[in-house]
Order: C-alpha cells, then structure tokens, then sequence
DNA sequence: ATCAAGTATTTTGATAACCAAACTATATTG
DNA sequence: CAATATAGTTTGGTTATCAAAATACTTGAT
C-alpha cells in the first residue's frame, strides 16, 4: 500500500465527516465552537471553566466569552464551586442536554449512513482498524 | 457490529485527525481557514474567486479578505483573467507552493504515524473501506 | 448598438472566535 | 501573615464569517 494513496483517502474521509459536521451543526443554529463545548460538557458533565477550556483548546478567556453566549441561549450554567469560591462548574441544563442528544443521535445516523455499503463483516473490521489506529488495542 | 461503537470510534478518529491537523497549521503561522484556501489553491492550481469560494465553503466576501490576507503575506497573488475583466484567477506564489508542498508532506508523515501499527494487509483493507465508504467502488 | 439583466468581486456593517496580557478575587504555602 | 499561585473575567486587537449593498464588467434580447 502506497503511503501516499492511503493518506489521500484519509484526507478525504476526513473532509466529508467535517463537511457533514458543519452543516449539521449550522443548521442547528449554533457556531461549531458552541457545538463542541457542548458535546465536551455532556459527555464530561460537571466541569470547571479551565479544564473545559483545555479540553476545548482555546484560552479561559476565550471560553468565557463563549459560555456567556450558551448561558444567554440557556443551554449551559454556571454553578459556584462548592469549596472553592474563585471557581465554576459548568453544566448543561434541559435543553443542554436535548441539545446534546439530539447531536449524537445524528452521529448515529451519519456513521450508519457512511457504511451502509460495508458488509457486517467489513464493518467489524473497520472497527478493529480504527481501535488499532487509536491505540486502543 | 453494533452502530453506537463504530460511531464512537469514527468520531475519535475524527477527534485525533483533526487535533493533529490543527496542531501543525497552528505551527505554521497560519489559521486554518488560510490553510485551506493554500491546499484547494495548491490542487486546484489557478482558480477563479467564485471557484475557490465555492469550494472553500465560504462566502465571496469571506474569500476577499482572507485573499488580501495571503496576498499580503505572499503566499498567493490575484492574476487578471484575460478573457473577463471582472475576475481574477487565484494562484500560489513560488513560497505558497512551498507552504503547500510542506503540508502535504505532513500529511503524509501522519499517515505513516496513524497506521504504523497496522500490517500491510490491514492497511490495504483499511484503504479499500474506505474507498468504499467514500462511493469510490 | 444599446439597454436590461446577469455575474464576479469588493465593500460595509455586524456578530463571533480567538489570543495575550492585565486584572480581580480567592487559595495556598512558607 | 505575606508572597505566590490559581480561576476566571476583562481588554485590546486581529481574523472569520455572513448578508446585503455597491461596483465593474459581460451577455442576451430587441
């Protein structure tokens, strides 16, 4: 297998997830920085500002900014950290989390729609390659 | 093949491509969006505005500015159609087409690293799903 | 040939993302 | 307790982004 074949096609399995991703998330009504930082918060649930700042990749300065955004749509709160007042917990409220269901749920759906033409057997494999892949095996 | 997992996986993947490619591009002085306005240019070769925009996924207002951006830098240059006053074909400076010689070589330095642990036969396998996946067979 | 309609790009006006650095309030440590 | 560290916010500045208006040119129909 030529290196540079397989690197093509990664590049553009790649960009068709991302373009998939995107027009979801802009039909939903939110930015993609938005969408990230609630998926982060809802598969983390509870998380202090500067460990979800690190898991998003920006700056806590950064994230202020665009929890105030979520806070103003009413998809996440702030709650005073019990035993250190300098701190918040970030959490998702009801529609939060309806938010962030409702977005797995089309990750579900686009990853049934992108091997729908994979075998059950090719599926499996595809699956074992990718746990390789991320070092999980 | 339950569908939950291999879309867990499928976004993980995602997760570790997209980390990696931002991480480089970071490295490299520019933002994304320029980075890949320097990628369709560099395959593209000389392109229209409109062209670009469309492919960029951005508007054409989107496009002027960041055009100006790497013109200034000197990365592309706007050469005038010669058959349409109106347009302006877009193409790489010699240290654009450096930039994007240096990122496809990352591109494939990556690939070497994502599937170093994978046997030659599983990454003809790898390469044939995902073939498949992207409606090339 | 001319004029209306269409097209390519730029400009404008607004919101949001993003960073680094300064700032505020609280916590920790010597 | 004082000095230092940490969590989060604010500030000042660049860039991305869009929709809609403006500009300059092309095309099609009469």
């Amino acid at each position: 297998m030529k290196i540079k074949n397989l690197s093509q096609l990664i590049v553009e399995l790649y960009e068709k997830l991302s373009s998939w991703e995107e027009d979801v998330v802009k039909d939903s009504g939110l930015t993609t920085t938005q969408a990230h930082i609630i998926d982060i918060v809802g598969h983390s649930g509870s998380i202090k500002m500067k460990d979800l700042a690190e898991k998003t990749g920006v700056t806590t300065g950064t994230l202020t900014v665009a929890a105030d955004r979520l806070e103003e749509r009413k998809l996440l709160k702030r709650k005073p950290h019990e035993s250190d007042r300098r701190s918040y917990l970030i959490e998702l409220t009801p529609e939060g989390e309806s938010y962030f269901k409702q977005h797995h749920k089309f990750h579900l759906r686009m990853t049934e729609d992108l091997v729908s033409d994979l075998t059950e057997k090719e599926q499996e494999i595809f699956a074992g390659i990718i746990e390789k892949v991320l070092g999980k095996i």
